[in-house]
DNA sequence: TCAAGATTTGTACTTATTCCATTTCTCTGG
DNA sequence: CCAGAGAAATGGAATAAGTACAAATCTTGA
């Protein structure tokens, strides 16, 4: 029995509302996207929702562990779903694109630092950089690296 | 038999400028400086120097590989002079202090990814998130939680 | 239905970083 | 040692991503 949208909201104790339901449902459709994206798709599902909303719902959201931001160097920051499993991310270094990669080891965190500093950790983020398919074709026949492949995208 | 920074920037086939000599100093002596600590500590080494000089070459030498950027959610981009060893990041979610952590796998990419979806992957950078001992003591004690621990500041 | 207060909205603002045109400097060759 | 070509540095403007804040609007529990 799948838990409705509406009832996780309650369940966290905050209110329900039409820009929260369209961003969660935005989300879980288009997984990596952006706050841009989010902005967007959600505009296309309810109408009109401000920026501002799109932010504090993305950040509302991720505090509560509903959904999860990933932020890879040199791009704006990302949403996800997240099935509370542990996975991780490949990242391409020419069009930015994002993948699923499970995780081998388990839940988290999945990794054990050597030395911790004192820190008292509670997750270990894995980021795979690499270069996806369609740029290594990309390279591979153009001389000039210039891709243009769209960072934002899913395949 | 050290290496001259100066013949390692003329190796790598770029000018030899005062600026690049006091970044590359600088960063050294401040491992994980964000370019503005970096601009602050070239200034105080040799007078002055542009934010603009300050990116510029933070990005030349980082193409080159004679430093690492790193970047954690929520922060600036940060520097290191990579000693080409595989290390690693704990960084606390409090304050953003970031501290090294030797890889246990040894070489890169050091975790091999199940399903790498067709990617060429060719480095694996991990980051463990968790709360430093400074900012876990000031949790302890004060109810707000509002931790006013310079996220910049080395140890 | 109503009031309290949580959320959304619009606008202004900050921070990190890049773009561009111009000036200045480094290196190579004479 | 000096000059010229091309590489770097500079200053100023511009952009992108995200935050701050006050006013308007909507949710929820009584």
């Amino acid at each position: 029995m799948i838990i409705e949208p509406a009832q996780l909201l309650r369940e966290h104790g905050i209110y329900v509302t039409a820009q929260r339901l369209a961003v969660l449902d935005t989300v879980g459709a288009q997984p990596h996207a952006t706050a841009d994206d989010v902005l967007h798709g959600v505009r296309e599902q309810i109408g009109t929702i401000s920026r501002q909303s799109v932010y504090d719902t993305l950040n509302t959201l991720s505090d509560l562990g509903l959904l999860r931001r990933i932020q890879p160097s040199g791009s704006a920051a990302r949403y996800e779903t997240r099935a509370g499993d542990n996975h991780h991310h490949v990242v391409c270094r020419d069009c930015g694109h994002v993948g699923d990669v499970d995780c081998a080891l388990g839940a988290r965190p999945c990794l054990t630092a050597s030395d911790t500093h004192g820190f008292d950790i509670d997750e270990a983020e894995v980021v795979y950089w690499g270069r996806c398919p369609t740029c290594r074709e990309h390279a591979a026949t153009t001389s000039s690296a210039t891709t243009t492949h769209t960072p934002t995208g899913e395949p």
